[in-house]
RNA sequence: GGAGAGAUGGCUGAGUGGCUGAAAGCGAUCGCCUGCUAAGCGAUUGUACGCCCCAAAAGGUGUACCGGGGGUUCGAAUCCCCCUCUCUCCGCCA
């Protein structure tokens, strides 16, 4: 959500930021019912401060015994009046509300100008892709061959989408979990978090999936509650209508969380392999901090991505997203693609987003100025760190050999009890 | 799932229709006092939105908010209805 009076005197600026995203927005609309909105606040409300003199004073005659009965009339009359400014009023925030939920966040002046991924600029490079003597396999292929991976079986029991992990196979996802926390909290400096895995509908709103996105959600029927997409929602709303203390900022968190998506929209892609799951792993980093620090604290938070793939030894390049490709509620996007060597390229395993205070408005989540006491909105930041399913991936088919195995990386080993390569059983 | 008790400011906790944005205490901040510390004294101490002023900040002013929503009333923290959450007991359960 922007800030409406930033939208109201800057509305220019604004439609033209909104443009570079390709989005149609219909701010006309949005600055008419602002102002509608404003002008029955003020009627409504010069008519509750009559309300309340008139009241008092009705009060001191009862009490003194004289007749108050005229302005009780009177009242009456203002009471009516103010019920149905109530409703109109209502009506017009209803609207402007869910107007101003379907506006996108503002690039940030650094983003590149583009209509789509082909435009996103590449930040960096790491790592030597491996060359092999064979044919690279796919890691669905890989992982058949080793009976670590059972797509039929995960279909069977659920769906499409949906896959058995078997033996090594569960157990690297489980060593690649715990390797990821363990950096992130021993080195990185963040707070270990283990949260629900369904959240409310508020919380929802507030880090923007609703009521834009809904159709990409699992909702439990019955409730209220939806299965979180990442736990970048959860970890979020933590501090959801909260007002920090500026010298408890930046705060970090940490977060495994199973995640569920509905993937609407998205059939016949990446329908083999464990690339694109109604339900995956994966590690979250969160980081609310300061207004005049997020931008650096985002770059920390994507080398602390970063960093696992290059302990894990996995060649990665990360782009930074165009205008054209930034999801709704960032303001500046990084994306840390893997190289895939099965795929034959890179494939996102992280993203990482400062929101700056997109979130935090939808979300109450303030924080309160040392020395002014001023209130003001905090930056929230969250990124991968990482994908854990897409991970097993680029472990699998970059450490493939020809015989079929898979060598475990030198990180992994201490969370991998003594399996130091992945053999067919 | 059944029965009961609750939800008020940073915290504890008063408050059953008007003078209560909310007593009192604690905490916090600033000042005074004081060899130091403690004690004491005084002041300040919520958020959101609108309007005025304005380069901005500050300031002024109005409205709303006592778990959430609706209702009664000239007027609701207070009365009525619905919901949510917390606690206690019983049942069930990993």
């Amino acid at each position: 959500m922007l800030d409406i009076r930033f939208v109201r005197e800057n509305i220019d600026l604004v439609r033209m930021k909104l443009e570079e995203r390709g989005d149609a927005v219909d701010l006309d609309r949005f600055v008419a019912m602002d102002k509608t909105r404003r002008d029955i606040l003020q009627e409504v409300e010069s008519l509750r401060s009559e309300r309340n003199t008139v009241s008092k004073e009705i009060g001191v005659r009862k009490k003194n015994g004289q007749d108050a009965s005229d302005i009780i009339a009177r009242m009456g009359t203002v009471s009516l009046r103010i019920k149905e400014l109530d409703e109109s009023l209502k009506e017009t925030e209803t609207e402007l509300g869910a107007l101003t939920m379907t506006i996108p966040n503002i690039p940030h002046e650094s983003v590149v100008c583009g209509t789509g991924e082909e435009d996103n600029p590449v930040m960096r490079q790491w790592g030597e892709t491996p060359h092999f003597a064979f044919e690279p396999k796919p890691h669905w292929d890989i992982g058949e061959d080793l009976n670590i991976l059972d797509f039929a079986a995960g279909a069977k029991i659920t769906g499409a989408r949906f896959t058995l992990y078997r033996g090594a196979g569960a157990l690297l996802e489980r060593a690649l979990t715990n390797f990821m926390l363990d950096l992130h909290t021993t080195k990185h400096g963040y707070t270990e978090v283990f949260t629900p895995f369904m959240v409310n509908s508020d919380s929802m709103t507030g880090t923007g999936q609703l009521p834009k996105f809904e159709e990409d959600l699992f909702k439990v029927r019955g409730t209220d509650y939806f299965l979180i997409p990442t736990a970048e929602v959860p970890v979020t709303n933590i501090h959801r209508d909260d007002i920090l203390e500026e010298k408890d900022l930046p705060l970090f968190y940490v977060a495994y969380s199973a995640c569920f998506r509905a993937e609407a929209g998205s059939y016949g892609k990446d329908t083999r392999g464990l690339i694109r799951q109604h339900q995956f792993n994966k590690v979250e980093m969160v980081k609310f901090a300061r207004p005049e620090e997020s931008y650096e604290e985002l770059e920390k938070l994507t080398d602390n991505a970063e960093e696992i793939l290059r302990k894990l030894g996995i060649p990665f390049r990360t782009v930074c997203l165009c205008t054209g490709d930034l999801g709704f509620s960032s303001a500046k996007t990084y994306d840390v693609e893997a190289w895939m060597p099965g795929q034959d390229a890179y494939r996102e395993i992280s993203s990482c987003s400062n929101f700056e205070s997109f979130q935090a408005r939808r979300a109450g989540i303030r924080f309160r100025r040392g020395e002014s006491g001023k209130v003001e909105y905090v930056h929230t930041l969250n990124g991968s760190g990482l994908a854990v399913g897409r991970t097993v991936v680029a472990v699998l088919e970059n450490y493939q050999q020809e015989d079929g195995s898979v060598i475990v990386p030198e990180a992994l080993k201490p969370y991998m009890n003594g399996v130091d390569r992945i053999v067919r059983k």
